[in-house]
RNA sequence: CGGGAAGUGGCUCAGCUUGGUAGAGCACCACGUUCGGGACGUGGGGGUCGCAGGUUCAAAUCCUGUCUUCCCGACCA
């Protein structure tokens, strides 16, 4: 106790500083480094396979509702990016440049896609010319730039890998359905693969994307009480058909735009993850997307070594036979009890050991990362396991759900609001008049931004916190990252 | 981008005030003993002190610039 306080190469508690908590945990459990480039990571291979894992789960939805993966260039040429007057706006402070190559000054600069609306508009007017061309839902994984002033590694990098959704539409009607579908599998997403519980609504005008008709999005909560937006669907109306003359021909021979939506998730859902579900011992994952779900370590003396691995190395296949991401550290050199704590600091669900003892009785001991530990037959070694697997999945949801609840308020005014925030960090539901100049007096003195409008709450205000007219709306205010 | 802190072996840090042979713990390598919650002994290897200039007989140490990270703020997905 006294040892790892002392002892800074662990990991400092949550409750004494949780930034410091946040890069403590990432380095550990060896999911990133630091690239020599401002605000860059790379991710390395236990990091990279959760976006992997999260990739193969959101690829799979995709498919199943129609879209397609297609890739569109890195370089955005300038021009594209006057097209559309607020999308210029909203992106030009944060875009990186190249201005020459090949050892020439290029004629027109290029961005480095912050995100591909434009050059994506650009090849859909090609691509449309009738009604029978419509719906184009495509989607792509890819990285992009955005130079932001502040980095934190996976929540805000210069740097992020994504994934982003473009599709065109005959009607509004269509391409509404369409931004809700893939909200809706967003958060399908999110609660049950990653565990996180989320607050779906809508954006308020202030905080929607840069040239969106409608945001909507699905809002996390941290363990420190921050928001992080998991994930965003844009209703774009017809402003990037407008603005790249993407138009088909209806069925009465007219010329209409199309109408257009985009959609996405990033690898901050890595960092949601991290601080969701981590705890002072380091990182835990959700079964569904652990690189390693299940740990195995043999224990014992020498001489029973031989007898220990051969067990091992059966249970092992079986396991893996059966589809579990499982490995085995028979390093001879290490302790069992610094493996468990390894383990337990990467974030490993399910820990298998097996000792002489074990074999003795026909047995092994489980031990999950939520702190639980049983000994089981190893005749039932496959069944519970993946029985305990999804019981690990369930009750990170649940654990999560009951935090995110334990942390939700309700306030009528605004000096409840900051009352509140003096001793307390979360979302805060509230009354709000729709007026942008009451929005952004609840951030001027909380710093809590409108995470979104949620779709259901338990109860719809009546008053604005802050003008105290009429309330429009019933808002989720929190500090966010 | 403004304010603050920091950068010394893989990690955590000491050394800097007052310039004079680069250190510790952990990790690593070899051998042996250990093994059910961060084992131990003996021996060993590894650092142009972030980078670039400057001052000096001499710079980890003083000065200037620059890059990167962390925190606070402004900006922003």
């Amino acid at each position: 106790m006294s040892k790892e306080a002392k002892d800074k190469s662990f990991i400092t508690p949550q409750s004494e500083d949780f930034s410091a908590w946040y890069i403590d945990v990432i380095r550990k459990a060896d999911l990133m480094d630091y690239a020599p480039v401002r605000g860059c990571i790379v991710f390395k291979p236990d990091g990279y396979e959760i976006w992997e894992l999260c990739q193969r789960e959101l690829d799979r939805r995709f498919k199943e509702t129609g879209h397609r993966n297609a890739y569109f260039p890195l370089f955005i040429p300038e021009s594209f990016f006057q097209k559309e007057k607020e999308h210029v706006e909203g992106f030009n402070p944060e875009l990186p440049w190249v201005t020459e190559a090949g050892g020439e000054k290029l004629e027109e600069r290029l961005a480095i896609r912050p995100t591909s609306e434009t050059m994506i508009g650009h090849m859909y007017a090609k691509w449309i010319n009738s009604y029978r061309d419509l719906p184009l839902l495509i989607n792509q994984w890819a990285n992009v730039v955005r130079w932001e002033k502040r980095t934190l590694p996976f929540l805000r990098t210069s740097e992020f890998l994504w994934q982003e959704g473009h599709t065109a539409h005959e009607t509004e009607a269509e391409a509404r359905e369409e931004t809700m579908r893939m909200l809706e599998i967003y958060r399908d997403f999110v609660e049950n693969v990653l565990a996180i519980p989320v607050i779906v609504g809508q954006k308020t005008p202030s905080e929607k994307f840069a040239g969106a008709v409608d945001t909507y999005s699905i809002e996390a909560m941290m363990k420190d009480g921050k928001a992080v937006q998991a994930g965003t669907s844009h209703y774009l109306g017809t402003n990037f058909a407008q603005a790249f003359d993407i138009k088909y021909l209806d069925r009465e021979n007219q010329q209409q735009y199309v109408h257009t939506t985009s959609w996405g998730v990033s690898t901050r859902l890595l960092g949601s993850i991290i601080m969701v579900h981590g705890d002072d011992k380091g990182l835990a994952l959700p079964p569904k997307v652990a690189p390693t779900q299940v740990i195995m370590i043999p224990i014992g003396p020498r001489k029973a070594r031989e007898q220990v691995i051969a067990k091992t190395d059966e249970y092992y296949a079986m396991l893996k036979a059966a589809g579990i991401r499982v490995r085995v550290d028979d390093r001879p050199d290490l302790s069992p009890g610094w493996k468990f704590n390894e383990y337990e600091m990467r974030g490993v669900p399910l820990r298998i050991e097996i000792g002489p003892r074990d074999i003795e009785n026909g047995q092994v001991v489980l031990a999950t990362r939520l702190g639980e530990k049983r000994i089981v037959k190893q005749e039932d070694l496959l069944r519970e396991v993946e029985q305990t697997l999804e019981d690990i999945q369930r009750q990170m949801y649940e654990r999560a759900l009951a935090f995110m609840k334990e942390h939700t308020y309700s306030v009528d005014t605004l000096d409840e609001l900051k009352e509140l925030f003096e001793t307390k960090r979360g979302f805060v539901l509230a009354g709000w008049c729709g007026s942008e100049a009451c929005e952004h007096q609840v951030k001027l003195e909380t710093k809590a931004t409108s995470r979104n409008i949620p779709f259901i709450v338990d109860e719809h205000k009546s008053k604005c916190l802050v003008c105290e007219e009429q309330a429009k709306h019933t808002v989720v205010f929190a500090r966010a990252y």
